[in-house]
DNA sequence: ATCCTCCCCTAC
DNA sequence: TAAGGTAGGGGAGGAT
């Protein structure tokens, strides 16, 4: 497709690229449409972004790109958009991409076809068909930039009158044929031979084609029914008339249109809008209706009046028609092209395809390429479009010869870090709906990993067994639904398995067994797993052994990690209290301190002369068969290229004279407790507990040197407190800074990113070390930018990363780019969630062992929610199902192999920790999804919408009677910007703090609309007349946002004695507990200095924070209580400067969105806006921002 | 539009 | 033997 050359040097052809004229990604790889110099806009072609940076350079790339996103008729490129991909081979090709045969799970298909119905409702074995390849090769041919559309034809097209005969060229003003045709209903479609030998599409797949005007489907892959049918199309008119809509049910849309279609003359159809609500036809591109994603087209509007008046007497506000211009609110002109229940929107011309399967994330993709999880065919498909392919001479790709290029592919995808390794031999793909089905085939043979060979790799075992066979049960996950017997290819696996695995007789099946699981039931998976449970001395390593949820958690390092961070910040709520309040500084130094490899360390304080040889800490420590997971090495073991997460084994291949040693968690603790010791001691005004060995500290000084020495003194400090260990400190102008300074102080040292290095060191940062962006993140960066630097992404527009990233990940990485980063170090202090999960050793033979291990789960959470005096209303049960195609035993040993995670949730009748309550419901949840119990291999339940357990004597609703607790009015609605909310949050913005006008910074996480201070902000003045009893309905509970504290004020005191004694009893010591925190903050009031005395007249402690709440009510609180609403309203406050210095300064988010709104005015804002923030800036407008004094901030920005 | 569910991702 | 937990942000898409 590549124009001659314009020159050529020693025999090397060159062209010289002119500009940029469109972009794409393509087979994950972004491409620039080139226009090359000399030559038309015809000629244009496709090129990689890799060998563009090969020839160009970066420079000069960058300098297209550049010039590209800059110029303006790009954005209001209409014409350009639509030359791009003709509308009508859009839909063809979209059939031809969609109907590669598949099974189709619930929700999760994309194509119907004429007369066919319920495009979003077909289920498992829907409808599919591939077009004939010699069609396919039309339109793939007509596809080319060198068949465009003449400007009148998409004139007409866009006045939809292009289609009135059937075919494209028709209605042409000028009378001028366009270069190409619609190859379905065009009435002298051509039909070219076929080219057996060099099928488009590998003959197994191709079936059949699909597109026909009859109500029957033709399923049957025979090559002369397909010609008939697109014969039969080519007779049929596939113009409807401009129709409101089926005058039947919408199952009857497909034949209804057609029929009318067929009597009436085909005039112009005013729209081309056929409004076809959740049904397409497909094979009348008149018909194709389509749904766009409400978001995405809601974002902008429809252009053409006629469009929109369709829509509005349809009332259908989510219909839009295929080919629909849309306008969308950044300025890009788009064109609806296909929606199904489970794929988005392609907007043409622009290379955000984005969309999504059902529980999948779209990624981008070709223009008529379904986008999604499972949505993209095998890659022989994929190929057959290829422009490779096209420059290349249009050699259709056979399956031998496409693998060649697909292990290439992998190759370079490894490269780019889309698959990484999590060091016990998995290979996990960072973005699993990347994974294609080769990739899930590399995958799956890179688990040939120990002698288990016939358990391991079943594909081995059986001698590598077709690929086809393989592709096939990868393309269809869905295939292997319980109820569905294992792919045959198991099968012989669990022979040899029992053959040679297994010399004892498998046990009789337990009662449970044969109650639970009918014998038509009895599955070899079962029978795998009952033998294996069998085998000596596993059954008491799992979820069967009685005492195995304490066993396994007084093990797990990541249950300590998480029990630590909770104990910790918890236990640092008094303190806190103790700290000043920040006031307004020229400057911010954040220090972020942790603890160098934590657990080998304290390890190697009592074991000094291991201290320079190579240690790690992991289980199995005197086996050295041992295959477990390294949860921390020291440098010696570092330098050999161990990390944290390594599998053993591959660690001691590594490094072989390693020493591995065990865990000792209580010495962790100990050695945290120091740390924090010296934290508390080192005179910051705010800090964060990251974790048992990470803290971040805010304003201990205001100069560089000062810092510098508080940085030394806390490793000195820490050294001698804990004996030894050593910390690293990272400092900067903010949170973002602090942390990736961090990683250059280790180990053992501090390291200070100056206010005027930033840029140079940003400049060096990968986009994988800024904080919330992890594998996933930078592959889809990869992939769309082709680079990982920091220095590189910055010259990304910001509206680009967001429709790649998503928009609050967008505007993360956007601004942590330019090293912007507005939070502030504080604390949370209000639970949201709790939940246990069991990911390991998960194994059961029949329904009721996982039903009896879910009881005790649910103890185990009721015990948590007890301890923390909390009921929740909201359960989730968590399961992970071993995948289909996953082997029996995983790598790891009992750990859950690959699996698919599934969630299923409740709304309990009432707040609860019963764990009779929760266990009941759970089972129900788990009985719903119909996993075999024998193939779950992970359970975990969470219970969110948590509030304080004052009701904790109704049990699970009964005996509400018997409370009689003042009821709190429905504070705001906990999410989202209910009236409510923007009331507290106008109230919040417009009460001065009692403290004064000192800003106060926000939360270290973002805020949130729903506090524990609006709910105290909007209580009304407790009152000893018993309004209600608790309800269990969704507003009150809405109302009382989770608390790890009961709230005294609603307690009515001349209830109390009618309450369970328990509960009583609860109630005094919390209420002693309470006045002793009081008393305990006191005396360290004196601490602070005498300007800070005086304001603490006001403080918090005395005062609400709120001049206007009543202060007997905020006395009332114990301190603890008081300490979290102050914190709550901290953060609200830096919220709201932060927000109005947004107005005036650009760098802020919200500032932005600001601007969004005021430079398009007439695009509907993007749904996820805050309106608190919009409320606040109204009402705050003069409060200046700490972050803005970040000087880092502005040298970057305004660099 | 907004809420809710079901995910996925990230961090320690 | 090994012990892949847990909280919270965020996004997509359906229901209302």
């Amino acid at each position: 497709a590549k124009p001659a050359p314009i020159t050529t040097i020693n025999g090397t052809p060159l062209w010289s690229a002119d500009r940029i004229i469109g972009r794409r990604t393509h087979r994950r790889h972004t491409q620039y449409w080139i226009r090359w110099t000399g030559y038309p806009d015809t000629e244009a072609t496709w090129e990689s972004s890799r060998h563009l940076l090969r020839d160009l350079g970066k420079a000069g790339l960058a300098e297209l790109v550049q010039e590209w996103r800059g110029r303006p008729q790009r954005r209001v490129g209409r014409a350009e958009v639509l030359r791009e991909v003709p509308r009508e081979v859009l839909m063809v090709f979209t059939a031809a991409r969609e109907g590669f045969p598949r099974d189709y799970g619930v929700g999760e298909v994309e194509a119907a076809f004429v007369g066919e119905e319920e495009v979003g409702e077909a289920e498992e074995g829907g409808k599919a068909a591939v077009m004939e390849e010699d069609l396919y090769r039309e339109i793939r041919e007509s596809l080319s930039p060198r068949n465009l559309m003449t400007e009148e034809d998409e004139l007409a097209l866009l006045q939809g009158s292009i289609f009135s005969d059937g075919h494209l060229s028709a209605p042409a003003t000028d009378g001028t044929p366009t270069p190409w045709q619609n190859p379905i209903a065009s009435d002298t479609a051509p039909a070219p031979a076929p080219v057996p030998s060099s099928p488009a599409v590998p003959a197994d797949l191709l079936q059949s084609i699909s597109i026909s005007t009859s109500s029957d489907i033709n399923l049957n892959p025979t090559p002369p029914a397909a010609a008939a049918a697109v014969e039969k199309a080519a007779e049929t008119p596939t113009t409807t008339t401009p129709t409101k809509g089926p005058p039947g049910s919408s199952s009857q849309v497909g034949a209804v249109d057609k029929a009318k279609a067929a009597e009436t003359p085909p005039p112009i159809p005013s729209s081309g809008s056929v409004q076809v609500s959740r049904s397409f036809d497909y094979g009348s591109p008149v018909d194709f209706g389509a749904l766009v994603g409400e978001q995405e087209v809601l974002g902008g509007k429809v252009l053409g009046e006629e469009g929109e008046e369709e829509k509005e007497e349809e009332g259908g506000a989510a219909s839009f028609n295929f080919g629909t211009p849309v306008d969308f609110a950044d300025g890009d002109i788009g064109m609806v092209v296909m929606q199904a229940d489970p794929v988005g929107v392609v907007v043409v011309g622009e290379d955000v395809v984005d969309g999504g399967v059902v529980g999948g994330e779209g990624v981008p993709g070709e223009i008529g390429e379904l986008v999604g999880k499972e949505s993209i065919p095998a890659e022989e498909v994929v190929d057959l479009v290829s422009e490779e392919e096209e420059e290349r001479g249009s050699t259709p790709r056979n399956p031998d010869s496409s693998q060649v290029v697909d292990e290439e592919a992998v190759a370079s995808e490894i490269e780019e870090g889309v698959f990484t390794t999590d060091g016990d031999g998995d290979i996990q793909m960072s973005q699993a709906e990347l994974l294609t089905p080769r990739k899930e085939l590399e995958e799956y043979d890179a688990r040939i990993y120990d002698d288990d060979i016939l358990l391991e790799a079943p594909a081995a075992a059986l001698g590598s067994p077709p690929e086809r066979e393989l592709l096939s049960e990868h393309l269809s996950p869905e295939q292997h639904s319980p109820d569905i017997p294992e792919p045959d290819i198991l099968e012989p696996e669990e022979e040899e398995e029992q053959e040679i695995d297994v010399d004892v007789e498998p046990p009789p099946p337990d009662q449970a067994t044969t109650k639970d699981a009918p014998p038509q039931q009895q599955q070899p998976s079962q029978e795998l797993m009952a033998t294996f449970l069998s085998k000596p001395g596993i059954r008491s390593q799992t979820v069967l052994d009685p005492n195995f949820l304490n066993s396994y958690f007084s093990h797990s390092r990541l249950h300590h990690l998480s029990t630590w961070k909770s104990k910790i910040r918890l236990d640092l709520a008094p303190h806190l209290l103790t700290l000043t309040p920040q006031k307004q500084r020229a400057r911010h130094y954040i220090l972020h301190a942790d603890l160098d490899s934590f657990f080998a360390s304290v390890t190697l304080l009592t074991r000094p002369t291991l201290r320079t040889k190579p240690v790690a800490i992991a289980h199995g420590a005197h086996d050295s068969t041992g295959g477990s997971e390294i949860a921390a090495c020291n440098y010696p073991a570092r330098s050999f290229g161990l990390k944290a997460g390594m599998w053993l084994p591959r660690a001691k291949a590594l490094c072989p004279e390693l020493t591995v040693l065990g865990y000792e968690f209580a010495k962790y603790e100990e050695a945290s407790r120091a740390f924090y010791g010296v934290v508390k001691r080192v005179g910051a005004e705010r800090i964060h507990a990251g974790s048992v060995d990470e803290v971040l500290l805010d304003s201990i000084a205001e100069e560089e040197e000062a810092v510098m020495r508080i940085a030394e003194g806390l490793r000195g400090d820490v050294r001698a407190a804990t004996g030894g260990l050593e910390v690293s400190v990272g400092v900067g102008g903010n949170v973002l800074l602090a942390k990736l300074a961090l990683r250059r102080a280790k180990p053992a040292g501090v390291f200070f990113v100056r206010a005027a290095e930033v840029a140079g060191f940003m400049d060096g940062v990968e986009v994988g070390e800024l904080p919330g962006v992890g594998p996933s993140v930078v592959g889809r960066v990869a992939e769309a930018f082709g680079t990982g630097r920091v220095a590189e992404i910055r010259g990304v527009a910001r509206e680009r990363l967001k429709s790649v990233l998503g928009e609050k990940t967008g505007t993360m990485l956007f601004e942590y780019c330019r090293a912007v980063d507005a939070r502030v170090v504080g604390e949370v202090a209000v639970r949201k969630s709790l939940s246990v999960d069991v990911n390991w050793g998960v194994r059961f033979e029949t329904p009721s062992q996982s039903e009896h291990f879910l009881h005790q789960l649910s103890t185990e959470v009721s015990t948590r929610l007890h301890s923390e005096r909390l009921h929740g209303r909201h359960l989730t049960l968590t399961i992970k199902q071993r995948s289909p195609h996953a082997p029996f035993k995983p790598a790891k040993h009992l750990g859950h192999g690959e699996c698919t995670t599934l969630t299923r949730s409740t709304l309990l009748p009432a707040p609860t920790a019963s764990p009779a309550t929760i266990a009941h419901a759970a089972v129900a949840m788990l009985r719903a999804m119909k996993v075999p119990a024998w193939e779950l291999r992970g359970l975990g339940l969470t219970l969110t919408k948590l509030q304080a357990a004052v009701s904790a004597g109704a049990g699970g609703g009964g005996g509400q009677g018997l409370l009689k607790f003042a009821k709190a009015e429905p504070a705001p609605a906990a999410e989202g910007s209910s009236s409510k909310g923007e009331a507290a949050a106008t109230k919040a913005a417009a009460n001065v703090p009692p403290w004064g006008d000192r800003p106060l910074p926000k939360a270290y996480s973002r805020p949130k609309p729903a506090s524990l201070l609006d709910t105290f902000l909007t209580k009304p003045k407790p009152t000893k007349t018993p309004t209600r009893p608790v309800p269990a309905e969704p507003e009150s509970e809405a109302a009382t946002p989770a608390t790890q504290f009961e709230i005294p004020e609603d307690i009515d005191e001349s209830v109390i004695p009618f309450l369970p004694a328990a509960l009583q009893a609860r109630i005094r010591e919390k209420q002693r507990l309470a006045a002793q925190a009081q008393a305990r903050a006191e005396p360290e009031k004196k601490n602070v200095e005498k300007e800070q005395e005086a304001e603490r007249e006001e403080d918090p402690l005395s005062q609400p924070p709120n001049s206007q709440d009543d202060i007997t009510v905020w006395r009332a609180l114990p301190a603890d209580i008081r300490a979290l609403l102050r914190s709550e309203h901290a953060a609200e406050q830096a919220r709201l400067s932060a927000a109005s210095s947004a107005a005036t300064s650009p760098h802020k988010p919200k500032a932005k969105a600001q601007e969004r709104q005021k430079h398009h005015p007439h695009h509907p804002h993007h749904p996820h806006q805050n309106t608190h923030t919009l409320l606040s800036i109204r009402h705050n407008p003069a409060q200046p921002s700490p972050a803005q004094s970040h000087t880092p901030v502005h040298l970057l920005y305004c660099g």
